[in-house]
DNA sequence: CGACCTTTTGAATGAGATCAAACCAAGTGG
DNA sequence: CCACTTGGTTTGATCTCATTCAAAAGGTCG
């Protein structure tokens, strides 16, 4: 039973950061409640945002198999967040079946999947289709966890962390997302986002 | 013995496809010779290259474990190259040791971070950076497999696979590397990669 | 209400894209 | 041996999407 491996619950409120660049993990987590996301912050003040946590991830999984590892990343609550702290050891005993490192390797895939969606997204697609696929990509994740369902669901990034999710600045977000509500695909305000045509969202995600 | 798990050696000329996206493989592969890239193609011709592949490099491993599992990218040959096939039941029974499976796990885990910090770069630096970057993480890769030393290697991407790595176009790869010259830091030509300034490189390569 | 964030809007600027032509080196074949 | 392809690189002119800088306008919460 997971529950019986539990060490400390943590909490954190929004935008604080939960671990540092740098930092050796001490422990494996899993997001409780609350959103979060990693970050790379570069010297000039510029981040880019590797990818965000919902409800039910698991984080610092490498510290399991790497004893001398370190983030080379940070880790930021987006929302007021609690999480759980398992020490590794017990963790290590729970994943040591088959199955659990089957699904420890399967999860693994899929996040590099999603990243490299991001990759070709950023690469090759300008704003629009970025935007389209963060939030179509959001959405099944939420979906996926039940946490959403019919046309609109929580979205609380804030432009910036839109734009440093997608290489892009919070103002070309900001003017792209007035673009998309007035043509009627597309409205994010107060912390939700509201598909309006879903078809046409579709569409924009996968050819703009 | 590796060897003699061997099923089959394929071989493929420079540019040609070597995995359709899309496919289901049938086999896991070992690069034994040459270069090979990764790439993601968009409707309208664009394209992205999600990695580089170099000898020793396994690919299709995902096959191992997900037998309904089909390549959301397709796999290039980017010089003349030969790789080598293993059927998956093999290649099973290989790789089911706790040992084997700790190396399988790990070699995720650096493909992931290699991955990300090619988001950050694509995502949030100038065209020099990415460059320099690339060139770096080539020469280590040839260095940690004994394929380079010294201040110059084989370099075999065209300004074209350069830029589709890069997120640029290969004209504006061109006019970057053409500068690069001038000042000194970085020459390609030719197939080969010439550092001519390290500590400069390494620099762009970090705040640029 | 005022202080503090965040979002929106505007105008100017810029990095990189696009389109097109010239250039270059390595074949090929007459 | 020279004309002619062919595939790639360089260069130039122009255009555009997105950035930058700056200020106004909303929200939120003490």
């Amino acid at each position: 039973m997971v529950r019986a491996r539990r060490r400390s619950v943590i909490s954190a409120k929004a935008h604080q950061i939960i671990l540092r660049k740098g930092e050796a993990p001490t422990h494996i987590y899993t997001l409780h409640d609350g959103w979060a996301y990693r970050a790379v912050h570069l010297d000039d003040g510029r981040r880019q945002i590797l990818s965000f946590a919902l409800p039910g991830d698991v984080f610092c999984l490498e510290t399991m198999r790497l004893p001398e590892y370190r983030l080379p990343y940070a880790m930021h609550a987006l929302t007021q967040v609690t999480l759980c702290a398992f020490d590794v050891g017990g963790m290590r005993e729970l994943l040591s079946s088959p199955e659990a490192q089957f699904r420890v390797a399967v999860e693994c895939q899929r996040q590099s999947a999603l990243l490299e969606r991001r990759l070709v997204d950023i690469g090759r697609r300008r704003a629009v289709g970025r935007l389209a696929r963060l939030v179509l990509d959001l959405e099944s994740l939420l979906k996926a966890r039940g946490l959403a369902s019919g046309e609109d669901f929580d979205f609380p990034l804030r432009r910036e962390d839109v734009a440093d999710a997608l290489g892009l600045t919070s103002e070309h977000v900001s003017r792209t997302l007035v673009a998309m509500k007035s043509t009627g695909v597309l409205d994010v305000h107060q912390g939700r986002a509201y598909i309006l045509d879903r078809e046409q969202l579709d569409h924009i995600a996968t050819v703009e």
